[in-house]
Parts: C-alpha cells; sequence; structure tokens
DNA sequence: GCACTTTATTGACCTGGATCAATGTTGATC
DNA sequence: GATCAACATTGATCCAGGTCAATAAAGTGC
C-alpha cells in the first residue's frame, strides 16, 4: 500500500535533512513556528550556539520525567510527544500533546523540576533549550523573553480550554474539541486541517479527556456513523466541518 | 457573636492602611509575596512608579472579562477573585481562585486578549501592572524577568494538578485536595493552615472541581461526620490533616 | 508466514454523581 | 427586625459514562 499521506512543503526539507543534527535554526523547516521568530539574525546566531539538537527518541521513550533534575526546555523538532502527572497512588493524568515548534517542561521552571513525564508518541527529535542559558540571553534579546511569555501563556490558554473540557463538556464534546484543536494545530504546521494520522493511542486520548478507553471508541464509531468523520485506524478525515464545530460547546 | 478570625502579623499593617491606595511595595505587607522580592532597591522604586494600586472592588464586581482590552497584569493586594472561562452556549468553568500576592490575567498574554472573566468574591483590591512598561523593565531588570515567568510557570503547574484531579479524582478526593491546597495558601499568607474561610461559595467550589453543588455539600456533611473536618458556613476546620492527605489521592 | 502481544471494538450491565424537588438558613435592604 | 432573595442542605430518583467481558484487528518479532 502506498504511503498517500501528503507532505507539504514545511517539512519536505525537514524530512531530507533530518538526520542533520546540526541544522541551524535559521535554515530549520520550524523556523517560522519555533524560538527564533522575530530575532535579528546575529541574535540568531548566538541562540544557535547554545541549543543542542538531541539524537532521536524512540515510541515510548522518556525525555523527562519528575527525578529528572531540570536544566532544560525542549522544542519538538520532529514526531510528537506526551506529559502526564501522576497522583500519589500511580493513576496518571495526560495533560498534554506536543508537535513540532511546541515547548515542553515550562512547567518546571517554577520549583526548577519537572512535574510530569514526557514519553516519545513515535520516533522524534528535539532541540534542548538550556534555561539558565536562555535567561542569560533573554536579558540582552527582548524578543526572546517575549517569546518564553508567550509560549508560557499560550500552554496556559490551552490548559484552561482543557480545564473547561473535563470540567463541562459532554463526552462527545470533549473528542469533537480535541480533534478541531488537532487539526488546527496540524493546519498550523502546513499539514492537511481535513485528514490527519492520530499519533496517540485511543488509551491516550481518553485520559487526557477523562473519559474511558471504550468510550471514545463508541464516540468514533458513533460520529462516523452520523457521517461527521471518518477514521480508520490511526487516521481521521474531517466530513462536516460546521456540524463538528456546532457540537464542541 | 465576637468575630475571633485571627489577623496575623503579615495583614496587621495592611489593614491599618488599607485606605492608602498608593502605599509603596517597599511597605507593603505583601512584599514577600509579591513581585518585587529579590529586586534592588532603586529597581524596586521605579517599579513602584508604574504599579497602580487601584481602588476596590465589590464583591460580584468584574475586574476583567473577554471582551476588556489587555493592557495589565492583576496582583491581588486583598480580598479575592475567582476567573471563569465560557463555553459559547454559556456553560461557565471557575477556572481559578486567587488570593493576595497572586496575578490574575497572565493566560492573555498570548493573543493579548483575556482568555477569562475575573470576578472579585468579597471586598477586594489589586495593583495593576501594566504589561508593556513590565516588558520594557524586564529588559534591564533579569530577576523581574525571573520572578514574571516563575509566576506563569506557577500557576501552569496549579493548572495541571487541577487537570489531574477534574479527569482522574473522585468528588470526595477532588474536594480535599481543593481545600489542602487553600490551607497551604492561606499558611503561606501568614494566616492559619488549619482553620480558615471560605470566600467562593459552594457553587463556585462545586463548578470549579466538575462537581455539583449538592454533591459538595453532602461531602462535606460527610467529612464532618467522618470527624475528618468541620465546617460552618464558610468557617473550615481541618480536624485530622494526616487522615485528609491520605484521601487526596 | 506464524505466534504472540498490544490495541481497538462491541455488548451487557452497573454505579457515582447528576438532576429534581422540597425545605432550611443566611444575609441584604429598608 | 420584617421581608425577600440568595445560598445551602437533604432526600429520592435517574442516567451518562464507567466497568467487565468477549472478540477482533493490527503490530512485532522470529
Amino acid at each position: 500500500m502506498t504511503q498517500d499521506r501528503v507532505i507539504t512543503p514545511l517539512f519536505e526539507d525537514l524530512a531530507k535533512v533530518e538526520h542533520h543534527h546540526q541544522l541551524a535554526c535559521q535554515s530549520c523547516a520550524l523556523y517560522r513556528l519555533c524560538l527564533p521568530l522575530g530575532l535579528h539574525r546575529d541574535d540568531l546566531t548566538k541562540l544557535d550556539q547554545i541549543i543542542k539538537r538531541s539524537a532521536g527518541y524512540k515510541r515510548h521513550q522518556i525525555l523527562f520525567e519528575p527525578s529528572s533534575t531540570f536544566k532544560t526546555i525542549f522544542v519538538v523538532r520532529s514526531g510528537s510527544f506526551k506529559t502526564t502527572i501522576s497522583a500519589t497512588d500511580g493513576r496518571e493524568q495526560v495533560t498534554s500533546f506536543y508537535f513540532p515548534g511546541e515547548f515542553i517542561g515550562m512547567d518546571a521552571i517554577y520549583q526548577q523540576r519537572y512535574l510530569s513525564t514526557a514519553r516519545a508518541l513515535e520516533a522524534s527529535s528535539v532541540c534542548e533549550l538550556p534555561y539558565e542559558r536562555l535567561q542569560e540571553f533573554s536579558a540582552t534579546i527582548p524578543e526572546l523573553q517575549n517569546q518564553l511569555m508567550t509560549r508560557l501563556s499560550k500552554e496556559l490558554s490551552s490548559d484552561k480550554n482543557l480545564l473547561l473540557s473535563l470540567g463541562k463538556k459532554t463526552a462527545q464534546e470533549k473528542l469533537i474539541s480535541f480533534l478541531l484543536s488537532l487539526s488546527q494545530r496540524f493546519s498550523e504546521r502546513g499539514y492537511s486541517s481535513m485528514s490527519f494520522q492520530l499519533t496517540m493511542s485511543r488509551g491516550d486520548i481518553a485520559n487526557h479527556l477523562g473519559l474511558a478507553i471504550e468510550t471514545v471508541s463508541r464516540l468514533f464509531t458513533q460520529l462516523q456513523d452520523q457521517q461527521l468523520l471518518s477514521i480508520q485506524g490511526k487516521e481521521v478525515t474531517i466530513l462536516d466541518l460546521p456540524a463538528l464545530k456546532q457540537r464542541c460547546g
């Protein structure tokens, strides 16, 4: 079977050069989604020197956990990650999913230790931003400081929207809101907003939305029966966007 | 009936001078909980000049809402506030409560518009931090920048803990976690951690925790029957802290 | 290709907490 | 300090979504 997934211009370059870990920010495909946006050329060069492009992470591999010492904020370069936070008895909540250009680990700044565990959902890679160096740099590059604050605030916003979902929405509304937010993020990254791959399992989705796996599975079937979307394994195709928007609360 | 609520040293001064809106940060009772912590004397003087001490807000009065233009971050000076986020159909989720020294409105930095509505829970007052000026100042005062990032990260942490509550905890665990977090915050502010006033209604608590008012009411009765705490109206007294800690998940 | 594990779907049944309803309590206003 | 509105408690009933159980696909390794 041919892989008919669309590779858009944004990621074409990245795919070609993904074995070059030391790809500079200036030529990175994620440039316009990432930290360096708006920085002057020479500031960017300086930033480039402190960023470490890590080797790849395998599916399920841990990026950090609460016992790791906090030194860096991570930016997804390719692939995707999830973060989970644990209750004392081991129950876990999937707090977020992260896609290319998104920052992981910002909740660790306060208390200087990771609150959550981050795991790769598929073969993935990250850039590492040493937090202390980032702080020093921000002192002389106001735009960098601004970017960091904006990123923190953006994650705060999406967490608050998730609180609304968890606290007030029905199972169907939760799932639709989640799918539409994924759609939005894929579209920002140059992928189709109407058809995309879920990189996380049904279990991850269910956990994230405070539902049981079986409920998520039944909802997918139900949304498919209503001709609102089609789902085959991990591939979601949105069939009736207006109807979905109207049903997400 | 005599008001036997303890006024600790931390708030004694504030009570005496609360009509002086232009009280300087250096002599503010909240100094060690607030933004200026760690700033040099002359930086603080500069900061002092851009901070506007607002007049008071009455119970239920709106501090900001999504239609307000974002210009400032607020710091609670006295009293307390709640923020709510709304679904398109009007359902609301109480996302946070804010006490003296805490920052409100940081989720507005991204997108430069308030995401939520903030309302006073009782007679309250705030300091206003003009965000643009704060950004300018941060460029020359690294410690200020650091403080802001830390505050953002702290709110992120507590939101993620709330996500765990909403997604994975039982009604009883939710309520106990909430009460223990209040206890902790009151204690940081110089109040008793064992006995405090709820400034929010049962409805606010229920909404915040994704429960029905009736459930919260029944849980209070139940925890009281189990001798874990005592509640009379808005006054909570913790009777068995270890047992509560053990039951919060 | 075959065995085995993990993940997903579907059905039958159950339950924690919601909803509905009635009553009690507190507090604001004049 | 009487009146009215807002808030809180308690009981009876119900249901959305969880749990349990069986089966089916889809990966993964040899």
